[in-house]
DNA sequence: ACATTAAGTGATT
DNA sequence: AATCACTTAATGT
């Protein structure tokens, strides 16, 4: 475990860093659909993912969800950044993806490691950089694609961060992470799978063309 | 064998 | 693209 975060995070920081980074980060393993953070609540550490992917999504009043994106090892979540400066509520949910484990960094630790650390303020900013663009795409997705471009887009995001072509999901699931109902989906999945872009089964989507 | 859950489909708005 | 109503298929007990 300690050797997959260095073989992720090692290179970006000074030894110096990384050793501080060790010595106050707490490690933590999450099973998949596990809640990380959820709307409303306050922010105390950072995460840092080892390995495996969360899923990042907004929620309405009605708890109708909808995915922003996903993140994987060597990400951090931008939210606790924000939340790091203003003391705020988070305004997204995070749920595990699939088995994952991170470091767990104390929030009160960014701003020090910010001042001390030139290493360190490019890899925040960096980061946050990152997520804007993908809050972009994601804006793009739903404002200027259609739900067939949505739908593909989203399977081949997942089956990405799985690493595994064959993505395993009820349409009724897809449904929901999409905002949109389970009839929708059934249907554009079968036209994919007569384009000969997916293999549909129960409850498992094989991803032809990646 | 029966109940439950997932997926497919026509018709309507 | 959403919803309804219904069918069919797969899976669990």
């Amino acid at each position: 475990m300690l050797s997959d975060f260095k073989f992720n995070y090692a290179h970006l920081f000074e030894k110096e860093l990384f050793e501080e980074i060790l010595s106050v980060g707490e490690y933590k393993k999450v099973e998949e659909g596990e809640e990380l953070i959820n709307i409303g609540s306050y922010i105390k550490f950072m995460p840092l993912i080892i390995s495996g992917a969360i899923k990042i999504l907004r929620e309405d009043d009605n708890g109708d969800e909808l995915v922003l994106y996903f993140i994987e090892q060597g990400d951090t979540c931008a939210m606790t950044i924000t939340c790091c400066l203003g003391q705020t509520k988070s305004k997204i949910k995070a749920i595990a993806e699939r088995e994952t484990e991170l470091l767990m960094i104390p929030i009160h630790k960014i701003g020090e490691w910010m001042n001390k650390y030139q290493t360190w303020q490019n890899f925040i900013l960096q980061s946050y950089n990152e997520r804007m663009q993908e809050l972009l795409e994601a804006i793009d997705t739903i404002a200027f694609l259609n739900m067939h471009e949505r739908l593909l887009k989203y399977l081949k995001d997942k089956a990405m961060i799985n690493r595994d072509e064959v993505i395993t999901v009820t349409h009724k699931q897809i449904a929901n992470d999409l905002h949109t109902s389970r009839v929708v989906i059934s249907r554009l999945l079968k036209a994919l799978e007569i384009k000969g872009e997916i293999l549909l089964n129960r409850n498992q989507i094989k991803v032809l063309n990646l």
